[in-house]
DNA sequence: AAAATAAATTAGATTAACCTAATTAATCAA
DNA sequence: TTGATTAATTAGGTTAATCTAATTTATTTT
């Protein structure tokens, strides 16, 4: 079907898309895909040639609908496979990355959906990320950072915005768990320190870095 | 580490080795890999670089220590998927191999094993082989063929040498089911037809084709 | 042992995915 | 609006894994 390499750089694509505006730069696929930029050049124009994007000469690329297919079947497979890892297997939930990019891989539509069922459809994968139906429908969550919360404000912690393992061992380490109610107890005017009570009446203090990358629901 | 291409080498070669004499010819490589027989010469030659294999010229290949704990490893990991998809996703067993074939080279000893754990252990895989344990070690199966029973010799069904869909949906159809107990009732002298009585006193009637594909424990 | 057949290797190409160095196109600042 | 800076492409290579056609080596058969 299609080669890991140019699953990678759909994935890849549809990610910069979402993220920031239509088109997505050479240099912005090069820098996440660790790859120079003539890499990238040559692979998009060959990528264009099977019509899973339109390339425009130093214009950028889009996905097409059906590399957008291609691309949300891929993170379905990863979101499920991270699932997997962690309620099947006690993975935690920093560790599951690096195994979910390889068997997000695996190709076999059955197996997505028979794992989907096994799994008893989750919504969303251990780090909150919304999981694509079996017809790529990937539903918009309306969380929201945390950082634009104000004083006495509250919330459901329903995802993060940095992934790294980094990042998650110290929101393990401090007590937010996913699921958990979040209420602002008080913002300092001066760095932007966030006061929060977590669940069970623990207070803890995050910086506006912290803040920044935790998603919180309503 | 290494590459899918590579991995499958290991893997034909370990079979070949284990089934035939202990060198691989090259024209057996390029049948069961599917490639023609140069591809092949450049393959081991480049495999021999990196110690996989020692090989010969004209001669043929055999694995090194380290190409055999590879194969073992992938075995393992074959074997291990397959039992996943049967027991937890409900897959026959006639419809995992391909599937195993791309999950066997994802690559985590880690999750291997947290993998066999999940699986609680398992000795063999849906076809009754083998699976190699952590250390590489692959306990030598003493089963027989059907065919070499006489009349009135009885055993226990443990296992396939033909892996074949169709023969895997003959079996099912038929009524034989692994660990079930088989008994041979009759062998007609004139072409080996075996009339077999299997769990439930259901008698049947088999070529020898198939009581050569049989594999039996006492 | 020579001839015939079969198996394996060498020679020379191809393709995907990458690279560096050089060049061109686009954007920003003076 | 020119000039500088940054971004992107072209040109020319490399490596892994494959191929076909030609040649060499090994095994049978006479
Ligand atoms: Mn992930
Ligand atoms: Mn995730
Ligand atoms: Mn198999
Ligand atoms: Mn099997």
């Amino acid at each position: 079907m299609h080669s890991f390499t140019e699953e990678n750089y759909l994935k890849a694509i549809y990610k910069l898309q979402e993220a920031n505006g239509l088109v997505v730069a050479t240099s912005a696929l090069a820098q996440v895909l660790e790859v120079h930029a003539p890499s990238v050049t040559d692979m998009l124009k060959r990528m264009a040639g099977k019509k899973l994007v339109t390339y425009q000469k130093s214009k950028g690329v889009k996905l097409t609908e059906k590399g957008r297919q291609v691309a949300v079947g891929i993170i379905r497979n990863h979101r499920l496979w991270e699932v997997f890892l962690v309620d099947k297997l006690g993975y935690k939930w920093d560790e599951v990355h690096d195994l979910a990019e390889q068997l997000e891989h695996i190709h076999s539509e059955d197996l997505t959906n028979k794992l989907d069922m096994f799994l008893g459809f989750p919504k969303a994968d251990p780090h909150g990320d919304p999981i694509p139906d079996a017809n790529g429908v990937l539903p918009k969550s309306k969380a929201v950072l945390l950082s634009t919360f104000a004083e006495g404000d509250q919330g459901t912690f329903t995802g993060v915005t940095d992934h790294s393992a980094t990042f998650l061992n110290y929101l393990d380490k401090t007590g937010f768990s996913l699921g958990d109610p979040i209420k602002v107890k008080g913002i300092e005017e001066y760095d932007q320190t966030y006061t929060l009570q977590l669940k069970g009446k623990k207070e803890v203090v995050v910086s506006f870095k912290v803040a920044n990358s935790l998603l919180l629901s309503y």
